[in-house]
DNA sequence: GTAAAATGTCAAATATACTTGACATTATCG
DNA sequence: CGATAATGTCAAGTATATTTGACATTTTAC
């Protein structure tokens, strides 16, 4: 689960739908991603972080 | 091409094969993502801050 | 409570990331 | 100069990210 993402998108007041058109790509595709079933592209990630106001760490970066 | 990543790579002196086997893929994968011949993916990008110790906004993120 | 919007999920097809193997070129260093 | 390591690159195959379409479930709002 993305949760980071998930809320960034929802400040931003954008369905999956919304988000998904406006970076041309499926709205199955942002649904994967947020419920982290797979493993993005990096052009997708940035696609999402541009399209959220944010950078890649703000939604990809975990510490371990 | 992605200069952060090679300058970090050679930083941490590491050959492009050492790095290909420190995190499991092919040579010429590290190759093609160091010269931005194509679009890596997150988990890739994961193991690669994680072996050069930095984060993805080190290596994959460019200010626009 | 009911309609509409948002989200979750499946299956089949397509695009593309990544592998393997092999060879060519370019550094590095004795 | 000559050997060796490091890097660049090609072609063919495999794995998997992403799409399309469709339907089920949950949430939001009237």
């Amino acid at each position: 689960m993305n949760h980071k993402m998930r809320e960034k998108r929802q400040a931003c007041g954008l369905s999956q739908a919304d988000l998904a058109k406006a970076i041309g790509v499926a709205r199955q595709t942002v649904n994967m991603v947020e419920n982290g079933e797979y493993n993005p592209t990096l052009s997708l990630c940035l696609k999402i972080c541009r399209a959220l106001g944010c950078t890649l760490d703000d939604l990809f970066w975990e510490e371990k």
